[in-house]
DNA sequence: CCAAAAGTGTTGAGATTACACCCATGA
DNA sequence: TCATGGGTGTAATCTCAACACTTTTGG
């Protein structure tokens, strides 16, 4: 394999991650301390990337990044827009960063994100955290701009893309399904009107089995059918909300 | 201004058109003769592209090539999905062609696309034409994926944003919009369903003025309005057709 | 006065919303 | 037995699709 790396472009990836407290994003910490460890010159929140090999494709540059962080191999991602602007870099603090590493500053940005339950991921590295998308702290670079685009981009594709089963287990019910429609869309949902459009939907098909613990009534459990989804996909389209 | 260029990364440029024809697509014609001007080892098309310039933003880029090539300034454009696999240049012919030039093979690609009506340009360069996009020829590098991606693209923005305007001239009649919204998306629309649903947008706004010429009774005129749109696309959307 | 494109309303079917109570279980 | 989330049906409204004739002008 060659390793070399393009050492100007990289791969960005916005993990976005839903629990039962709502939708969430995957930061590193980004410190510097130049002089003295009890002053931090940079003290900020940044997401993860990193050079393209040139002997990779997009993508795989991307789930590189990706398993490394979340331990999670094999997920789909969805590239949603290149970052170009040569001033993207222009804040003090940022040269500062960019300086004290001796990369360049002016490098292009591939950004992809990722979508999947929060559960699945066992953080491995110091330094990294799941902070609510309401909630985003105060982010490095362009990087607050890169996960609002990442975040609207979700909100589109979800409308007719079947990218909402990512956030969920393979086994879901029609409760976790809408309140993740809920907390990505932050929308509230008629649960009875849901449930109708849902069970209209072949590729959301029912098993014989119940999920027991947390609630009190056992709850049906049904499975997305990408076979399915795909030989229906052009007739009739995911719920609208 | 810094005329360096990168040089493993180009900005691609899709242009699509519209006519009375329908769709169409702008190409650059390819050739290659190495040894006897009668015999062309190489004679396709491809699509315009050219490094990005390390002191300009991926928009300006694209607004050069796009200049240069219609002659037109300031149109809006859209990122479509940028292109990195090391491999996309791989066939016999493109290799020969990219040996030829003497440039590197394997260079990454962010596609942007333009729409406009087609009566508005004038081909300056020789070597240029246009394809309706149901009768595309024969092309090069991985040009044929590109086009088709960047024309799905479309479909799909067409439905929620108004790309649809800039195939139309500034004023229009609401029989154009509905021929460019049937040649974009190849269906046919019920001309009174579609009056009507465009009449109850508030963007699209009836002029005191009336298109005399081809047809025979003269047809009113309209103009999109973005600041309208703006202020309310957020709870009524484009024309669902 | 005729050819050609512009323009206009109504009805039925299907989809979407709003809304309140019983069910099955674990504690 | 009770607290908790799971699960269910109907009626009113709105939206969408289908459909054919009249109007205005230029030639």
């Amino acid at each position: 394999m060659d390793f070399r790396k393009r050492d100007n472009v990289t791969v960005d990836c916005v993990v976005f991650a839903l629990d039962t407290n709502g939708l969430h994003v995957l930061l590193r910490n980004r410190t510097l301390n130049m002089y003295d460890d009890d002053f931090l010159e940079i003290n900020d929140w940044v997401i993860t990337g990193y050079y393209v090999f040139k002997s990779k494709t997009l993508e795989e540059s991307a789930d590189l990044i990706f398993k490394e962080i979340t331990g999670v191999a094999h997920t789909d991602k969805i590239q949603f827009r290149t970052y170009g602007n040569p001033s993207r870099i222009e804040s003090e603090k940022d040269l500062l960063w960019v300086r004290s590493r001796g990369v360049q500053a002016q490098t292009m940005a591939i950004g992809y994100y990722y979508a999947l339950p929060l559960d699945v991921v066992n953080l491995k590295h110091d330094g990294f955290k799941w902070f609510k998308y309401q909630a985003l702290p105060e982010l490095g670079f362009d990087h607050q701009k890169i996960i609002v685009d990442a975040y609207e981009d979700l909100k589109k594709k979800i409308m007719t893309e079947p990218i909402i089963f990512n956030f969920l287990p393979v086994k879901f019910t029609l409760n976790d399904l809408q309140f993740a429609y809920e907390s990505i869309l932050d929308v509230k949902i008629d649960n009875r009107n849901f449930r109708k459009k849902s069970l209209g939907k072949p590729y959301i098909v029912p098993l014989n089995e119940k999920r027991k613990g947390v609630s009190k009534k056992p709850s049906k459990l049904y499975v997305f059918s990408k076979d399915v989804y795909d030989t229906v996909k052009e007739k009739d389209y995911i719920i609208s909300v």
